[in-house]
DNA sequence: TGTCTTGTGAATGGATCCATAACGTGGAAA
DNA sequence: TTTCCACGTTATGGATCCATTCACAAGACA
């Protein structure tokens, strides 16, 4: 509007839709309505349209001919697939990644572990803990791979959060065990180990979000 | 214009320039011209910038702001990384379709197989490839996993047709044992055999791929 | 002669207006 | 009272028009 209005309006149109739906202000079953959106955001409809596109391709929203866009329901099996993507996925990330990753990246990396420790609060935990994976792989310069890997991610963050409220931070600390185990296993540039880990932390975390069918509305 | 003018727009756009781009009619690098597009169909410019944001999520085109959609070009180490991801990805979706499949479904995979021993054109051979894998996962009722399958293939399909191209059907009977041994693993029910000729299938086809730096036209 | 600058053209991005399809509501008839 | 049909409202889909930005080329100055 005033300032910074030289980024294009899909993108800023985007990026709000985004923050919205990711921090469970618009949760899953929502319709959004692209006037009421346009109308927010300072916006004409058309780049609501095409900021809607963006986001089903991010796998945030689906959209339905003539009937709109909705946050998209996921039920167990979706979730249970989604994280066994992720198990197959992420590891190949995170091997392209290591060798292109230098000693300023890892002290990054451990930088966030530490400050996950540091934060009980559901909030700043999910996007931390998002961030410390994301930078992981921050040396996979394939596009496809990133966007598929961030897709998988924005897909299941309505449930992992559901899941973090549910549980409670009891059992945080497992989650601290595998995150500092994978950091070793990065700083020694051990590409075996640090696939061991993560494919077992994300296993672990698939297996407890799924014990939790409360987390899943419609279907057990 | 005249009499199924009632499937929406965007998607016939969408679907022609798709059909042009895996065709290779529109080669990688090649600039997609709004306007042209959108004369050609007899359609609005908003249309074809709505298809180019769906084929950008099917991984067929990249948009940069302000300069136009293009079909992409991937280098070497891009096409060997879509590979290991249908290598990782590819079995899953097996694992969860074949238990959806009915024998119908199998006497149907079956046949295309035989189809593709018959077909020696290398244009013919592509679709009935794409058939039968793609009819392989036709029981997964994942939509993430499915569509993250058809982006892979699709990213990765004109380098296929090179390869193809350049190696000639001397070699053609190896996809079809492996084939074959795919498709008696299904028959048998077993997904254990059925994953492991699938990822050798792929595994092999990446491997001879690669070793042909003649298909990807910028780098080695 | 080489390089920087400026101008012109073309293509993309955005906004407003119109057509169409879906949903809900109200009324009428059985 | 219930059911079915018709109408009106609402939201999406599409087309045309205008603004903006990028690219290329021609020219001027060092």
């Amino acid at each position: 509007m005033s300032e910074p209005a030289h980024t294009a309006a899909s993108e800023r149109v985007a990026a709000a839709l985004r923050e919205r739906i990711l921090s469970g202000e618009i949760s899953p079953g929502s319709r959004i309505l692209q006037e009421e959106v346009a109308d927010r955001l300072g916006a004409s409809r058309l780049p609501v349209r095409e900021a809607l596109l963006m986001l089903t391709a991010e796998g945030l929203v689906t959209l339905e001919p003539n009937k709109g866009a909705r946050v998209p329901i996921l039920d167990r099996q979706d979730v249970e697939v989604l994280y066994q993507m992720r198990e197959r996925l992420e590891p190949l990330a995170l091997i392209e990644s290591l060798p292109r990753l230098d000693d300023g990246d890892l002290a990054e990396i451990a930088g966030i572990q530490r400050r996950i420790e540091q934060h009980d609060d559901v909030r700043e935990f999910l996007a931390l803990d998002r961030d410390f994976h994301m930078a992981t792989y921050g040396g996979c310069g394939i596009d496809h791979l990133s966007d598929t890997v961030t897709r998988l991610w924005n897909a299941t963050q309505h449930y992992r959060r559901a899941f973090m409220l549910i549980s409670g931070p009891g059992r945080r600390w497992i989650v601290n065990a595998e995150h500092g185990l994978l950091v070793d296993a990065l700083q020694r540039r051990d590409a075996v180990d640090a696939e061991r880990y993560l494919v077992g932390h994300i296993r672990r975390t698939r297996l407890a979000l799924v014990a939790h069918p409360e987390v899943f509305a419609g279907k057990a």
